[in-house]
DNA sequence: ATAGGGTTAG
């Protein structure tokens, strides 16, 4: 039985006279003051009615608890009406365990249908909870003569619920017995279960049911658009979302975040622009969130920085997933200043607003002060999660903090209750390897309780490319072999370039051969630049620029003032998605290359470059681009995937250490 | 009553 303390007289008469001048301004009973100094002193001992009321106005928790002790001492608390009133209050005071120790002691037979409803809404809503189900199946368990059966309302939570947990086969069950009961055709019910096919990515089960609807809403149109959105279907998406009949901030929300999910950021700021032409929807923190998150990953500042200011005039509340999308937007987009800015000015700092900043100064190769950053963290008691542990290593990776990165990966499990991934492993091993601690980070993947994936062979194998240790390349890549991770994408590309720094061109050709039987592209380089306002997308060997010839012709410009500046080619690390002809030329037009030449073309001499791209410099273009910087006097800043690269007379901020 | 959002190793 849970303890209710007892309320102090005071705090109720102020409840009671509360209640009086509100009976009296509503005149819902005017011989109230003459029935409140009767018999019994009100104020010790108010009566059942004046306690029901008083539960209708919402009480707070510490009011709720007074109202409560009441009920038990006047022994009234088998009134069903009364702690009817007790439970609602209770669930909208958030106070779940209370409200189920009430419904669990409800005066039999049996709590009505509409308290078992609210009671599953609101496991519901803690997503993660198996609650709703078994309280809906022993529901079904029910005497029937009780004639308590679930309705409309039952169904619709009990399905969000299956959505929300996870579970298909509990939804599959539920929805044969809402069909089998005809409850499928009210909208809410219909609905949710649209949404429950939509979540498990089951669009013909969901378009069905959306198909035979007889009236449809924004809802239902909004779970099929965010099934599609969600499969990275954007053209289906797409197609549905032009059809609805009216868009509001929800529709808008899962498009663009469906366009970012698809690493489709461009297309994703356009969507917003369109939204905010349209004029018909504000955008609202959800969209601020994802759009923020799409100029963090193109780099857009001038478009981050709108949106900022945008937030302070349209008054946005800056939330906490505001303060870390932010910081995220800031760092990737090269200001770190500003991210800091952001970052002090939180009163109030969590979990994710720590990580952003943490892995934002990883990124920029702060590894000091990512730590300094994190020790902030724990001393301020915000307990770190995997992500941010995985900034932290990033940082000491980046900066060769080989103490300090190892004394976390071996703690953190003890210290935080935080068990290494193979993302852990990864980053660690990337550590050690990049520190030239070959051996070392080889016995560990030796050791992993997990086996080890592409990512992490492809980090010990980086490792032996910067510290020219062709041995235990050699020894890996027939391990590799052994193990037979050829199949997986990715792995390909890894062999063909590893060969290729070995100078193995026998090698090179094998995988190269593979590669085109199994019709294995890798990844297509890009890269982004935003010049006033306007981000500009370029692909290796890009064709699709409306300047690409003037660009192409720009850039052969540009390497022959390089080559007289020092640049000589380096194709070692040529991707070989390409044909012989197009081979030699496959690092020119490398597209962080074309996006120099273009920034060179049509921005003012002396203008700081600022370019994002999607996979990691290759040594020929961090080599050019060093040397560029010097020749045309320029600083160009490229956030690669991994980390951030100053180029400044001649020199880059990583060192040469990436 | 039912739909939407951030940080994530290389």
């Amino acid at each position: 039985m849970h303890v209710i303390t007892r309320p102090k007289p005071k705090d109720f008469k102020v409840l009671i006279t509360q209640l009086q001048q509100l009976r009296s301004c509503l005149s819902v009973s005017s011989s109230s003051s003459t029935t409140f100094p009767a018999k019994t002193d009100p104020f010790v001992h108010p009566d059942p009615e004046t306690l029901s009321q008083l539960l209708n106005h919402r009480p707070g928790v510490s009011q709720l608890k007074q109202i409560h002790t009441q009920i038990i001492t006047r022994a009234c608390s088998s009134s069903p009406s009364l702690t009817h009133s007790l439970i609602h209050c209770y669930l909208y005071a958030k106070d779940l365990t209370t409200a189920r120790t009430l419904f669990n002691s409800y005066p039999l037979p049996s709590p009505p249908t509409l308290l078992w409803n609210i009671m599953i809404r609101a496991y519901s809503k803690l997503y993660n909870c198996q609650d709703p189900i078994k309280l809906f199946v022993q529901m079904l368990a029910l005497d029937r003569t009780l004639v308590i059966f679930p309705d409309e309302y039952t169904f619709t939570f009990v399905i969000t619920s299956c959505s929300h947990q996870g579970s298909l086969v509990y939804g599959e069950i539920v929805r044969g017995m809402v069909v089998k009961s005809g409850f499928e055709s009210n909208l809410y019910v219909g609905n949710a279960v649209i949404n429950l096919y939509s979540v498990f990515v089951k669009m013909e089960d969901a378009h069905k049911v959306f198909d035979e609807m007889s009236d449809r809403d924004v809802f239902s149109w909004t779970s099929l658009l965010r099934g599609y959105a969600k499969h990275g279907e954007m053209r289906r998406a797409c197609e549905i979302f032009y059809q609805m009949p009216v868009h509001n901030e929800v529709s808008w929300t899962v498009v663009i975040s469906g366009f970012v999910g698809a690493g489709r950021y461009v297309e994703a700021l356009g969507y917003f622009r369109e939204m905010l032409c349209d004029g018909k929807v504000k955008a609202n923190e959800a969209i601020l969130v994802c759009v923020l998150s799409a100029c963090a990953h193109l780099g857009a500042l001038d478009q981050g920085n709108w949106i900022h200011s945008y937030m302070g005039k349209n008054r946005i509340s800056e939330s906490s997933n505001i303060f870390t999308a932010l910081i995220d937007m800031y760092a990737k987009c090269g200001r770190i200043d500003c991210a800091t800015r952001v970052f002090n000015g939180i009163s109030r700092r969590d979990v994710h607003n720590f990580t952003s900043m943490i892995s934002g100064l990883s990124i920029h190769g702060l590894g000091n002060d990512a730590l300094s950053v994190f020790y902030q963290m724990l001393a301020a008691n915000v307990k770190p999660n995997a992500v941010t542990i995985l900034g932290v290593l990033n940082g000491c990776s980046h900066s060769g903090l080989v103490e300090e990165g190892s004394s976390i990966f071996y703690n953190m499990e003890s210290m935080w209750g935080v068990v290494p991934e193979i993302e852990h492993y990864g980053c660690y091993i990337n550590l050690l390897g990049r520190a030239g601690h070959l051996e070392r980070a080889f016995e560990i993947v030796k050791r992993m309780p997990m086996n080890s994936d592409i990512v992490i062979w492809r980090s010990l194998l980086n490792g032996c490319r910067i510290h020219r240790d062709a041995n235990l390349a050699e020894y890996i890549i027939n391990h590799i072999g052994q193990l037979n991770l050829h199949g997986c994408n990715g792995g390909e590309v890894l062999l063909s370039n590893l060969y290729a720094s070995l100078g193995s061109w026998q090698g090179v050709v094998e995988v190269r051969k593979l590669m085109g039987e199994r019709r294995i592209d890798s990844d297509p380089g890009c890269s982004w630049i935003e010049v006033d306002g306007v981000v500009h997308e370029f692909r290796v060997a890009d064709r699709l620029h409306p300047q690409i010839v003037e660009i192409r012709d720009k850039l052969k410009e540009i390497l022959k003032k390089a080559s007289v500046g020092g640049y000589v080619a380096n194709a070692t690390q040529v991707s070989f998605d390409l044909n012989d002809e197009e081979k030699e030329q496959a690092v020119a037009w490398h597209s962080e290359k074309l996006a120099v030449a273009f920034a060179l073309m049509i921005t003012p001499t002396g203008t700081l470059i600022r370019i994002v791209k999607n996979l990691r410099t290759c040594e020929d273009c961090h080599s050019a681009l060093k040397v560029i910087s010097k020749v045309f006097g320029r600083e160009i800043i490229v956030r690669d995937r991994s980390r951030f690269h100053t180029f400044k007379e001649g020199g880059c901020s990583c060192n040469d250490y990436w």
